[in-house]
RNA sequence: GGGCCGGUAGCUCAGUAGGUAGAGCAUUUGACUUUUAAUCAAAGGGUCGCGGGUUCGAGUCCCGCCCGGCUCACCA
């Protein structure tokens, strides 16, 4: 018995079992602490922007009544009277509840609330003496109860690694954090709509797959107990798309998460989401003009036009450059002895240039170091060489080179696209040099894939087909620096024992335990 | 994996030269019927990421480890 007295003591300075102590206050006073249904006539932002603009003695002269939920941001207790601010949707509102306006129940709640609470309130709009809208509360509603102290009030949460782990309370704590998953939804759907309006249909493939392939990355591996077969998870919808396409869906798209087991950084999280689409009798100069059309609509559905501030730039989806990649090396080439077109086009130069076994390989290279990081402005960069294309068409007059661009936007890869490989003789050779390179060691070197030959052997329309990272153009139209910035929960390594079970058992048990003292 | 930076109260952060661990917010108690970073008065709250070492004495110096961030490498 005294063991527990003085562990109800030491837990008189714990936060959790303050509050949880006061779920008993908030029932004496004939509340319950969880689980109302609540019907409001406004959200908060409805509230703000539909009166926002109203003035003192438009509201005194026809009343608005209204029924608003939200979290306690803020309180100010001024003995009988006092102020609160409610969170919904990362915007506030502040209430006035005054003793002589409220039934003695709802006046002694609103004296226990906590920062963090969830309440609903009843009354009518006003404005106070320094102008703010606020709600006269006329009846309180208690919704939930939290436990867990709220992050301060003016710096929010800054801890950056609390942020991803606890995400709820960096949603909570951070309003600006809503507005970027706001934003990304908005790509998102701003995508669907102008594919569906172009007649593309949404589909669904396998996540797990006995091969991999469509793209060059190492997989996750899992196992299927039933069949006992490893699978991997995919690291692209390519392949499997591209059989719709053969089967007749001309306009296919699916938007959905890819996985690859590299590393993490501020533009990798080994799950992101890959919107792609193939539309037969198309092709890559097609997509180039479709990838103008998309980006600039998803710019306007998402910031409301097509100048988008990114870190201290402005980026321009009006119009969206497109350079040759040998143009590209040329134009940003920094220093002395900058190449000409015929430099590009010498494998010797190219070789002597690079660390790379291949020609196109090593104009690849050449082209990252040099280019990429100064494609800041949405540009579109076009014609790869065959070596890093297994997928794609030759160009009719430069056989090693294919038909593919890449979108590039602030120094980062957004899209890949291509004219398809639809020759599975040509496909079946492909397959071949990427098996040679994946004996010389290059792991991510593409697998040999028969189904896909023989479905590509049954005929596939000349096609185009592209891929476009959402994370990454997400975080382009959010002015996100990181990845995970635009991921609700983005990979980390696992924390330790979080306790709150054991701390929240402890508070049960004091509280039955006190009963019998 | 390498380099750099960080981890101190629930949150945001200070912490001098190696010498009793601090502030603001939050919390508790009291005052206050138009406040808004409410104010005023008082109080409680710490595994200084973890483990070793040096030292009479370590948040501080050294070593190892854990977690995170940035960056390079890697990732077409």
């Amino acid at each position: 018995m005294r063991a527990i007295r003085e562990n109800l003591l030491s837990l008189e300075d714990d936060l959790l079992a303050q509050r949880y102590h006061r779920i008993r206050e908030i029932e004496a006073l004939g509340f319950k602490p969880y689980g109302h249904p609540f019907d409001a006539t406004h959200t908060i932002p409805q509230i703000l922007s539909e009166y926002g603009t109203k003035t003192a003695e438009e509201l005194d002269a026809n009343r608005i009544p209204v029924r608003i939920a939200g979290r306690i941001h803020t309180i100010r207790r001024m003995g009988k009277a006092g102020f609160a601010h409610l969170l919904q949707s990362g915007e506030k509102l502040q209430i006035y509840v005054r003793k002589d306006a409220v039934p003695e129940k709802a006046f002694s709640l609103y004296q226990i609330l906590d920062i963090g609470d969830i309440i609903g309130c009843e009354g009518y709009l006003f404005r106070t003496r320094t102008g703010e809208l606020s709600v006269h509360v006329e009846k309180l509603y208690f919704l939930a109860k939290t436990l867990l102290p709220m992050p301060e009030k003016w710096h929010g949460l800054e801890d950056v690694e609390t942020r991803y782990r606890q995400r709820y309370l960096d949603l909570i704590a951070n309003p600006d954090v809503q507005k970027v998953f706001v934003t990304r939804a908005k790509v998102i759907g701003s995508l669907r709509r102008q594919l569906e309006a172009r007649g593309f249909i949404e589909v669904e493939t396998p996540m797990m797959q006995p091969l991999y392939g469509g793209a060059a990355a190492r997989p996750f591996i899992t196992h299927h107990n039933a069949l006992d077969i490893d699978l991997y998870l995919r690291i692209a919808p390519e392949l499997y798309l591209k059989r719709l396409v053969v089967g007749g869906l001309e306009r296919v798209y699916e938007i959905n998460r890819n996985f690859r087991n590299e590393g993490l950084s501020t533009q990798h999280n080994p799950e992101f989401t890959m919107l792609e689409f193939y539309q037969a009798y198309t092709d890559y100069r097609g997509l180039m003009d479709l990838t103008g059309e998309l980006l600039r609509q998803t710019a306007i559905d998402a910031t409301g036009g097509t100048v988008v501030r990114y870190q201290e730039q402005e980026l321009d989806f009006g119009t969206i450059r497109r350079l040759s990649m040998r143009e590209a090396v040329i134009e940003f080439w920094q220093g002395p002895d900058r190449p000409t077109m015929e430099h590009l086009k010498d494998p010797e130069w190219l070789l002597r240039h690079s660390s790379k076994g291949t020609p196109g390989e090593a104009l690849a290279d050449i082209f990252e170091r040099v280019a990429e990081e100064h494609l800041q402005q949405p540009t579109i960069i076009y014609d790869y060489p065959v070596e890093t294309s297994p997928l794609s068409k030759n160009k009719p007059d430069e056989p090693d080179f294919v038909e593919r661009f890449e979108v590039y936007i602030a120094g980062m890869e957004i899209g890949n696209a291509y004219t398809e490989l639809n020759d599975p003789q040509e496909q079946r050779r492909r397959f071949e040099m990427q098996l040679s390179m994946r004996e010389r060691g290059e792991e991510e070197a593409h697998q040999m894939d028969e189904d896909f030959l023989r479905a590509l052997s049954y005929g596939m329309p000349p096609t185009g087909g592209e891929g476009i990272g959402i994370d990454r153009l997400t975080m382009v139209l959010t002015d996100s620096r990181s990845i995970r910035d635009v991921i609700l929960f983005p990979l980390l390594r696992p924390e330790g024992p979080i306790g709150i079970a054991d701390r929240l058992r402890a508070c049960g048990t004091m509280e039955s335990s006190a009963e019998t003292i």
